[in-house]
DNA sequence: ACCTGAACACCGTTCAAGT
DNA sequence: ACCTGAACACCGTTCAAGT
């Protein structure tokens, strides 16, 4: 007989871990990821994870920065889909960004939600200001071509991100649905926000 | 001689047990929020906290309801040093709001990153809607008022609970400084963040 | 190189027992 | 009523050892 080749040589085990830890975060919430629980599902020991994360924090920074890189892949394959307009490229900045973080709620969280900085993880950073850029850059175009207001583009991609990230995490903490807010569709939530963060760019 | 009497009977031990998860948290971080470690400090058994919370998730219920309760006073603290004008009060609901967030970062990062919603806490829930109705209120004020545009108000307060959640969320999260978004002072920070907001909510 | 097994110092939670 | 101590089933992380 023989034997049968263990699964996750060769260099796989890696993005196997990445894969669980989403799942298992997705399924049963942050808490429940352990790098034990993760090493058990990929059927290996509970210390094998450590070759290829230096600890359990930059497990997760791995998958967030994944996360970055998703959004922004995401951005742009919708940007292909697009006009010229920037102003319609500034849109689909914002639309791409909350449903990004509606279908992918667990990553979302863990991307955000850590209360530590990204400081010293710099592929994460790297990860998070290629999002941010795409934003940026966005609105510049939007203010030569006149469909936004002149002014810093930095403090209105700030507003910009704020209004985006502030109604995706309401959203995927349940405030919304909690609190009565809406008995509408999604869809029509995310015009009135990004409609609203629009309004405010307006030129004169 | 006479038996020093122990510190926390008599009900003071929730007190103190709050207080100090409060400044675990500030000082290192939610992971080192820990039973054990809250009834080390207060003096008790690692088992004397569970007759004051179910488990460690409602301790931190406890923690974000109080969060909410403190919000709502100093923003009502702020409308009675205000004038009946109803924008200005709308505007201290923004202000007051987000700096609550940078003055309490554990604790409103507590309040909202559980990933968990308040649903089965009524108390924690109650809390966080009268913060939601101060602000639901001033915009339905404004509009009488004319300072505010027609439209549906649970839609404009959602809108306004996203920018200034946002925000907040990205300040303490220290991601607004690590992008070197801003060499500018907090308050001018917040300022282009909630002018930005009521850019939106103009009458025509 | 990559993985294992034992070990260490922790957790949250439960429960019978003490005052 | 309020607190204790032992116990259980877990963690994250380290390290010597195996292939």
């Amino acid at each position: 007989m023989k034997k049968i080749s263990t699964p996750y040589h060769h260099g796989n085990l890696r993005q196997a871990l990445l894969e669980i830890a989403v799942k298992l975060i997705r399924e049963r919430g942050a808490d429940a990821l352990t790098i034990r629980e993760v090493a058990r599902r990929a059927g290996v020991t509970h210390t094998a994870p450590y070759r290829h994360f230096k600890d359990k924090a930059s497990l997760l920074a791995a998958v967030a920065r994944e996360g970055f890189e998703m959004m922004v892949k995401e951005t742009k394959d919708q940007f292909s889909r697009t006009t010229q307009d920037a102003l319609a490229r500034l849109k689909v900045c914002g639309i791409a960004y909350i449903e990004f973080a509606i279908h992918n709620p667990a990553r979302y969280r863990v991307m955000f939600g850590t209360g530590r900085p990204h400081g010293k993880n710099s592929a994460l950073r790297k990860a998070s200001e290629a999002s941010f850029g795409l934003l940026l850059e966005c609105i510049k175009e939007c203010q030569k071509e006149g469909t936004v207001r002149p002014g810093e583009p930095m403090e209105m991609a700030l507003a910009a991100w704020s209004i985006v990230h502030g109604f995706s995490m309401l959203f995927i903490d349940n405030q919304i649905r909690e609190k009565g807010l809406f008995a509408a569709d999604r869809e029509s939530m995310m015009d009135v926000v990004v409609d609203h963060l629009y309004a405010g760019f307006k030129p004169n």
